[in-house]
Formats: C-alpha cells, structure tokens, sequence
DNA sequence: ATCTGTGAATTTCTTCACAGCA
DNA sequence: TGCTGTGAAGAAATTCACAGAT
C-alpha cells in the first residue's frame, strides 16, 4: 500500500491490488516500445516489473487483454488497453497547493504533463510566490483554489502543503468539486464518501524501513528482502 | 500498499499491513500526548487514524501492548512501545543520493530529522551543486557516496535521481552496504535478498487516482471513497 | 456500562499447477 | 515446445461479534 487501505467494492470486477500495478506495467512496457521491442512474454514483463508471472498474467485476464500462446503480449496494444484503463486517454486537470520544494519538485515532475495529467494551477498561501512562474505556471493566492478548481474542472487535487494546512485545503478542494486527492501532508484527512484520497508519506516510509532495519541488525540473520 | 509486495517472513509474526500502519498510530499518538491528552479508546484513535477500531485493536495486540477495558489506552505509554517496535529509540543514519527539489524538499522535511533519522549525506552528480549547503548538509559528488555510505554506517539511502540514474546509484548503495533503500526516482530497482526497497512513484499515485475517477464519471453513480 | 482482546468468519490477494492453444 | 489463461489451493488481511475485564 502506498498505503491507502478501505473499503472498496468490487467495480467491474478489477481489485485494488491489480490497479496499484498497472502503472508499473505501463511504465516498463513504455520502456520496451520505445526499444521497439514489438512483444513480450509474461515471464520478461513480470521480471521487469518485479512481480511473479501469475500474477501478472491473472492481473491481464482482468483487464480483458489477450497474448499469444507460445508467444506473448503485443506490447504496444497492451499499452493502450492498460492506458485506457487507467484513464489515459484523457486528460486530467490537475491543481498543486503548497508550492515548497516539494510542490515544485511535482510541478516540474515529466512524468506530470507527459502522460495525461495537466497542472492547471499552483497555490500558495505565502504573498511572496505570487505570480513566480514555477513549471511555466503561475503561483497563486490559495484562495483562488475554488474559483480555479471550479473554472478548471479540477479532477485530482495535490495536496502539499504543511500539515497543519492539509485538512483546511483539503475541505476547499471537496467543496469545489474535486474527488480524488493526493496528499503529501503528512496527515490523516476526512472526506465524505466518493471522495478518494491516496497518500505518500516519507516519515512512515522511512519508519517502516527503520522497523525491518531494525530486525535485520537484531539477529544478524539473512532474510529475504522485498523488491519494488 | 505504498505499495511494496514482496515476500516477508512472519518474523515475529507482526505482519507488513500492521507494520505499515505504526507510523500512523504513532503521528496521531504524538498530537495526542501534545495536546496533554493521558488516554484513548481504541474508537478514538482509530478514527483519528483513519482505520476500522476492530483492526487497531488487534493490531496493538500483537504488539504485546494492553489496554484497559472500560478505559482504553495509555497515550505515553502506547508511544514509547510503538517507538520502539519501530526503531525509532535509535539514531538511523540516512543519505539522500539526488538534490534536485524533490532532494531539498526531504532533506528539509522536517520529520526527518525530529525522528530517530539523521541526514549524514547529500549526493549528487552536478558539480554545480557541490559545497551547497542544503538544510545544513554540504553537497557532495555522487562519486563520495561508497565512501560515505561506509565512514556513516548509513542504514537507509534515499534516492531521488532522475529514472536513469536510479539503478546505478542503488547498485552503489548496496555495495556499500546500505540494506535499506527509499526510492522516489520511477524506475523497478533489482536488489540482492536482503535489501528492502520501498518506493515512492507519483506517477503511479496519480494513475491510480484517474482509474478511480474515470470510473466516477462513467457512470454517474454514487461511490464508497478511499480514505487514507 | 464501557471498552479491550480475540476466536471465527469472511474477504481479498497470491501462488500453484496444468489444460489447452499457437 | 512455449507460453497463456485460469480453476483451485493457499496465505494474508479484514471484519464481525462477543466473552470478559474494569
């Protein structure tokens, strides 16, 4: 999990867990139809992406996909069938308030405009940041933020600001519309239902580093790692 | 979820999903002891946590913590084994490979420092920034970080490269020593067993979200949210 | 009366193992 | 033969529901 655990049904049948999956995939076949590679075996793709290879195949039986036998997957066509999937086809107006170093580090992200994310709007509560230009986007006052969401069509809302602005930002963010929040606060928000929020959280990562650190120097066992 | 799967031994037999929620319990268990607050009911911290009570209850089980029933918890005391179980009581050395904003934003992130993580390192491979002071720590060349990584018995190494760089420089953390690895840049790092990755992927994070989104629009139907 | 601790039921996720198509 | 697709088994995680302590 990053991380975010609750409770949801089963849609059309694809689980969270193959969800959380599919961009690792999409990314590495990028990678592969880039190369011009032109197919790949669940096997290759598996050991790409770091997962087993039944998992893999389970994962794209969900998904409709069809490989070959004896052969493997048509990498590009994958590409699109996963990318539909995710929604990439379209594109997702996407607003970040808290333009520190780390709204700046996602406004410049590639990945951000490349592939159906556009940064509609920055926000920043400190007058200071006002009209600088970050990622070819002007900061503005945070209180612009319903106006904008509103105007824009927000989908995703960016949250990453301190934490003590989190939840504030937050219940502007759901009052304007917007239904899918990434929260880089480190802080537990509340939303009504049918609003979805994921979270990344450095302290917790790095604790739970810490923790299996922690076991390894106790015993100086060797023990089976996890790969991401 | 963040999203690291991989097989992990029952060690002592507290499991990863518990494992990765400690963090949580324990920021909310922080504000708590803050705000002078002496005990609480599983309800309580559980909402404030974001997760069903039943889970939180039996999660603190196996920790070998103990309430009292009709009363709850002690807040100090639930802390400090919290703590513990996470390895915070110790000062873990912590390099982060990579000062772009993404590397300034977590060098100052100040939940780095305040909890059992000391920044003994800053890399990177632009000679511009070398001798830059970031959050108090010098700017090295990359090519320090072997060095580094031995003289500071670094423990957990955050890499915040460019996608390219990240297996490389990963590869230098391992042979350095370094078991566990935080990983922002959005590349599948392969490691020996043994070494624990955990990775960070925003592109993932807003992936996961437009899937959710999509299937919102698709049908204008009211959903149960995710919250983190 | 309140709230913990936990067996048992349930659900979700992973992995195995192999039938069947190319 | 090589590799997919999947039923079935297995493991892990969640939730229920309630006995029992204070």
């Amino acid at each position: 999990m990053a991380l975010t655990a609750g409770d949801r049904r089963g849609r059309d049948g694809i689980p969270d867990a193959t969800i959380a999956r599919l961009p690792v995939y999409h990314r590495v076949l990028t990678g592969l139809a880039e190369r011009g590679v032109a197919t790949v075996s669940s096997d290759e793709l598996a050991e790409a992406s770091g997962v087993n290879s039944a998992k893999l195949r389970k994962d794209l039986s969900l998904l409709r996909t069809h490989g070959t036998r004896g052969v493997g997957y048509d990498v590009e066509h994958l590409l699109s069938q996963i990318g539909r999937e995710l929604g990439l086809s379209q594109e997702w107006p996407v607003v970040v308030v808290g333009v520190g170093n780390l709204g700046r580090a996602l406004a410049n992200y590639g990945g951000f405009a490349s592939r159906g994310f556009r940064l509609v709007g920055l926000l920043d509560s400190d007058p200071v940041r006002f009209g600088e230009l970050v990622a070819g986007v002007m900061v503005r006052p945070v209180t612009d933020l319903a106006a904008l969401a509103h105007a824009e069509q927000v989908a995703i809302g960016v949250i990453a600001t301190p934490a003590v602005a989190a939840q504030q930002v937050c219940d502007v963010l759901v009052a304007a519309g917007v239904r899918s929040i990434l929260n880089f606060a480190p802080a537990v928000l509340s939303v009504p239902d049918g609003v979805d929020v994921r979270k990344v959280d450095l302290a917790s990562e790095l604790q739970i580093l810490a923790y299996h650190e922690q076991r390894k120097s106790a015993a100086g066992i060797v023990r089976t790692g996890v790969s991401a």
